[in-house]
DNA sequence: AACCGATTATAACATGCGTTAAATCCGTAT
DNA sequence: ATACGGATTTAACGCATGTTATAATCGGTT
């Protein structure tokens, strides 16, 4: 299960490189807001040395109390909800660069786990360092907010999916919102992105069987609208799949290219 | 459509009124902080006129720009999203008590409408008000974050409706989710509360056919365990109905009582 | 190279829910 | 009262998706 662990038991992932786009969380956030100089570096100061976990490795229960925030280095993970029955629904994908808030964990027992779909490399964010960064860099409190903004609105798509649309729709879309999300952290290649989970994952974010997941991943090839090998998505007609899903990116970025004004006026207390 | 309207023109509702409960906001931030009697009078303050709004009416895309938010004081309003081929999916409801931030729409355009479902009397609080108060009321602020985390906690709640619970199983919980919401700004009565929607509007946010919902209710009417005449929702048999639903409250609410304490350490820059 | 468990693929069958349609009920206005 | 339109109810039928089962394939390990 987690074999891969024991492959690297502490290397160090250089974290703090010169080079500007290796940190996913730096790549983000800068899709979002114009960031300085001075912001970037804080970003990368911050993290504590990153951790390697394998697939289906919860990671919140373990930070629990710490308050600290997890990024996502690399890798996959969901945030996930287990039905009595054993039933699990996938709520939210946490992709590279992704900030696993632990606010909730505050209103008492966190009402939901987070995991690792494939294996990843985790940093903890400790909460004081989040708090200052937040404090004395207001463009990275702005992207922070809109980050969250997106979030949210991503969970509100997430429930029109489940809700009214077909099995095929569904899929559509789901694959039409992961490679805008890898683009955004630079993950993406053309119209390929990373995609290492299985089907039986994607049955439980779908709402679908794993049989029935398979249906529609047949009749997606068949039609040539995506390649799906090894752990890589292709999407060969992307214009068609976002018609099929209804997909517009608007929920995950910034219209146009107005990142520096967008969001000047939120309101930063209610927020 | 929206023939009350024109009934009542102008109507002002009593907003600051010496009785303690009667403000909803007021009533809904108690359950989840200790508010001192000068974060009360500071609530009560900061409602602008209100307004008497048909069913069905948009109460978005009006204040769109303004960056005020919205507060439904009376009501019953939905956050949504429509289909091309015309589908609507509710995504939340806003209830008494519940503020519509106004955030998303600096993020460029809306991704979803806000409208009511039944005729709703709503206040304007602007923004400059909002973020005073926040600054000013220490209480208040750490209310309005925890507000936030239980929003999103419940939507995360109803992608696991939608993505794996059956029609009874969704609409069981749903009721159980209404019931306590409605409890929290005082307006259950035992185990009854209002329910002023059609039974396509339910459709709407199970992501059932209107005929499938009739049936589904039938079939909890005929077991015994709801009640449902009017636009008034009884729970006959709660626990049982909880059971059915798997509902626990945790999403909504700090657990036990420990409100003072329970968010002290969340990051507020952050959130 | 050969093995193993996990994943993917297919088939056959079952069913929960959607669709269409028509009847009844109910609140509101005439 | 009466009439009207929207909401609810019920019935009949179809389909998308679930379920169960089994085979084929793959990736990683020895």
């Amino acid at each position: 299960m987690n074999a891969r662990l024991s492959l690297v038991p502490a290397t160090p992932v250089r974290t703090a490189e010169p080079d500007p786009g290796r940190n996913p969380l730096v790549r983000k956030l800068r899709s979002l807001v114009n960031l300085n100089a001075a912001d970037v570096a804080a970003l990368e100061e911050i993290s504590l040395p990153p951790r390697l976990l394998g697939p289906r490795v919860d990671l919140i229960r373990s930070e629990e109390g710490s308050g600290d925030a997890v990024m996502l280095l690399e890798g996959f993970a969901c945030r996930y909800k287990q039905r009595q029955a054993g039933q699990r629904q996938i709520m939210a994908y946490l992709l590279p660069g992704d900030l696993c808030d632990v606010d909730a964990s505050y209103l008492g027992r966190m009402d939901h786990a987070v995991g690792t779909l494939a294996s990843s490399v985790v940093v903890r964010i400790p909460r004081q360092a989040l708090a200052d960064l937040v404090s004395r860099h207001p463009n990275i409190a702005q992207a922070l907010r809109m980050a969250r903004l997106f979030e949210e609105a991503t969970t509100r798509e997430w429930v029109v999916n489940l809700g009214c649309r077909s099995a095929m729709e569904r899929m559509a879309h789901l694959f039409c919102e992961l490679l805008t999300r890898f683009q955004m952290v630079g993950m993406a290649e053309g119209d390929s992105c990373p995609l290492p989970l299985t089907q039986a994952d994607l049955g439980d974010t779908l709402g679908l069987s794993n049989v029935h997941v398979n249906r529609t991943l047949q009749e997606l090839r068949r039609q040539g609208l995506v390649e799906l090998r090894g752990k890589s998505l292709r999407l060969l007609k992307v214009r068609r799949l976002q018609e099929i899903g209804e997909f517009n990116p608007a929920y995950l970025q910034p219209v146009d290219g107005a990142k520096g004004h967008a969001a000047v006026g939120l309101v930063s207390g209610l927020a």
